[in-house]
DNA sequence: CCGGTCACCTGAGTGC
DNA sequence: TGCACTCAGGTGACCG
């Protein structure tokens, strides 16, 4: 469920909320959920101040006062909720997260393709170093965005997929960064002119950039901290419009299925062009 | 390198 | 109401 916009709000929260949090303990109790290991994470955590909550790619980074850090993937469902001690508790909850102010962060994730990291400090350099995760879309400009990705051969939609090249994207933003740019899903990446690159890198910053203010989009799973959704959803002018009008050309907009991803295009607006 | 398929899970929606 | 079936925002393994 969340890309870029929606891990960003989550971070924003978690850093307002739990920095300077000392952890009484932590409650795993989901076995896999911990793919370093739950006995290891948890006594590693016990006693720690959280110190700083960062994002890389779409990956929540959790830096503890010993030096150990937590990583967190969302993948589809992941969710982190804020409670208080005592409150009714959700159902899907994997991990509990207990603070010694008596407050409580939940982690909650129904298909539990989330997982957790527990890293030291020379684990976690190790992690940055190995870890396929590309630059994020705010690290880059138009100039080196436009060079990346037309040395490429792929289909443009794959690519931007591809944590790899870029992390941060997901079905959503690409889909809606592609219509915005007028570019079909499946041109080749070094097919598209240079100053059409550089126009799409301009609509995904500022697609990603109206998303996060408005704390991410909201289809299914995905909420903050609160338990409240995000809004950019409102705002989709691609993305399950698919049997509707396009607002620009007033064509029908289209569903089809590229690199096993559900993928919706305007044939007007993005024509497929194949020609340098 | 590139693309296709499946697998990991559960729930929501659809059609009969 | 119920059942069978498809699909979902993310990745990673495996195969040609």
């Amino acid at each position: 469920m969340p890309e870029l916009p929606e891990v960003e709000t989550i971070v924003r929260d978690l850093r307002e909320i739990i920095v300077g949090l000392r952890v009484e303990k932590v409650d795993i109790k989901l076995d896999k959920l911990v793919r370093t290991g739950p006995r290891k994470l948890t006594s590693s955590l016990k006693g720690e101040t959280v110190q700083d909550v960062n994002r890389r790619g779409k990956h929540i980074v959790i830096q503890f006062s010993g030096g150990n850090c937590l990583i967190v993937h969302l993948k589809m469902t992941g969710q982190f909720l804020w409670g208080a001690r005592n409150d009714d508790e959700p159902d899907h909850v994997h991990a509990v997260f207990y603070f010694m102010n008596k407050s409580v962060l939940l982690y909650r994730d129904i298909r539990k393709f989330g997982y957790f990291l527990g890293f030291n400090d020379a684990e976690y350099l190790d992690w940055r170093r190995n870890a396929a995760i590309g630059p994020d879309p705010f690290e880059l400009n138009a100039v080196v965005f436009s060079k990346i990705l037309g040395a490429r051969k792929g289909r443009i939609k794959p690519l931007l997929l591809n944590q790899a090249v870029m992390s941060g994207l997901g079905n959503i933003y690409v889909d809606e960064a592609l219509f915005a740019s007028k570019i079909h899903p499946l041109t080749p990446a070094n097919r598209i002119p240079e100053a059409r690159l550089k126009t799409l890198y301009e609509h995904i910053i500022d697609i990603l950039e109206e998303a996060i203010e408005l704390r991410g989009s909201t289809t299914a799973n995905y909420v903050g901290l609160r338990g409240v959704g995000g809004s950019f959803q409102n705002r989709h002018k691609i993305y399950g419009k698919d049997g509707t009008r396009c607002r620009i050309c007033g064509e029908t907009v289209e569903r089809s299925v590229v690199g096993g991803r559900g993928t919706h295009f305007c044939p007007g607006c993005q024509a497929l062009c194949t020609e340098t």
